[in-house]
DNA sequence: CGACCGCTTGAGAAACCTCAATCTGCGTGG
DNA sequence: CCACGCAGATTGAGGTTTCTCAAGCGGTCG
């Protein structure tokens, strides 16, 4: 686990250039916003496919946005028992947390390779001063990292193992979708393990209450991971609304 | 339930004379931002115990700032089944997720009397584009919120049902002592089917649970709710570390 | 006094857990 | 090319936790 292998790249994609711009799924940025955020990145970083970004209890100088690739978020008890909090994929911006408030109280784990763009936590106040409209998404972003941790707790706390895992499987299908992250693979990279992990679940139970949602051929697992084969009869099994289709801003 | 009584209050304390400033547990605000924010308040508003503030599918006009009383914020599922996902004290900013981004998605309700201080959602932007070091704070705010609602995460998700119920009475307890909550009554006002709508478990074996709390003299129980008696055993039990305790900014 | 709310208790059922063994596909070293 | 080892998925058995149902108790309030 946890190879910490790395790789920093010079070199960048403009971020006026950004493919995750086009996405109808963002909200626009005018001129001056962009260059800011452009002058605002420092570097991309290249991390391989089960690498640590962050570790909990870590002060770290930046902070990053996805630019392709799957993580996720996860807090542990001394005994090593570890929830999964949430997911992060293609613009989701991770560290914040660190960088407004100082330590890391909880770690990040890349599941595929994933490709960051990266910041100074140091500039972050320059943000603030400057770009009233980005310090506004800054909250957005935290508000509505917020949200979704708001519907995992309800489905933690009160769905079922079947509800759980409907859940939690057609939110992660919404969201690459939203990001057209299914183009190449359709695949959801993550194993059983995660999914116990995230709904609070042992392997063994998971793995029975993902055959039953197999059965009902609402999805199929496989050696990479998860396709979906019907997120709407997910949703509506797990007695969720879907999320909600505002064009978000990322920085 | 629900009852909808709610009194305005034109007069109203200045911010410059909040008797929460005083308090350790807040940074200090300079004059100009608490010019700003006194004038960002419109008003105060009374709330009795069992009334809702907001209800979830709601648009709020206005935010609000906890000035006394205690709350909690949930969400349900459409068969009735609730989660509690926090607990709101003085100095806590409700509404702010609404007025970010649209739509409220939870509800709020008052478990004692509550007075807020009542702020125009529409006067917002005019803080981000004036006061960076306030646009900051609810960033801030934000961030915090999701920090607690990870801890929260965990502790449904892995933590066993005693681990659970010891790490939510010492997170009331924590907090409510550093708001100095304790002077007078020294009891954290909830009944134990909101500690089992917070816990994901069901009011009877939360009982069950409560009473071996109780049997290691770590709380009792009482007719108008809970008493602390080892607030750290509480934590130790849990195997939680506490909140951290720096300084935080409220609005 | 009677109704109601919240706490308590017991009993049986359901959900979920641990342990342990097996199977599969894949990559590695020989 | 094959044997081996490993990670991840699968299955069964038996145990524990937690749930539901149901009844009773005590205090408060109209």
């Amino acid at each position: 686990m946890a190879k910490a292998a790395a790789t920093v790249h010079g070199q960048r994609t403009p971020c006026q250039q950004c493919p995750l711009r086009s996405l109808p799924h963002f909200r626009e940025f005018d001129r001056d916003e962009l260059n800011f955020v452009s002058g605002f990145k420092k570097g991309e970083l290249l991390v391989d496919a089960g690498a640590t970004i962050f570790l909990e209890g870590a002060h770290s100088a930046h902070l990053f946005t996805i630019l392709s690739g799957w993580g996720f978020r996860y807090k542990t008890l001394e005994d090593g028992r570890r929830q999964i909090l949430n997911y992060v994929m293609p613009g989701d911006l991770i560290g914040l947390q660190g960088s407004i408030m100082g330590e890391m109280q909880h770690s990040t784990e890349a599941l595929s390779p994933i490709s960051l763009c990266v910041f100074e936590r140091t500039e972050l106040m320059t943000l603030y001063n400057s770009h009233p409209s980005l310090a506004y998404d800054l909250t957005w972003i935290a508000s509505r990292e917020e949200r979704i941790l708001d519907e995992h707790l309800l489905s933690i706390g009160r769905r079922s193992a079947l509800e759980r895992a409907a859940y939690l499987i057609a939110y992660l299908h919404q969201r690459a979708r939203a990001l057209r992250l299914f183009n190449g693979s359709k695949t959801i990279p993550i194993r059983q393990q995660h999914v116990a992990d995230t709904l609070g679940l042992s392997v063994v139970h998971t793995n029975k209450t993902l055959k039953k949602l197999a059965a009902r051929k609402l999805l199929f697992w496989h050696e990479r991971g998860c396709e979906v084969l019907d997120g709407e009869g997910l949703a509506e099994l797990a007695g969720w609304d879907g999320l909600d289709s505002v064009r978000r801003p990322f920085i």
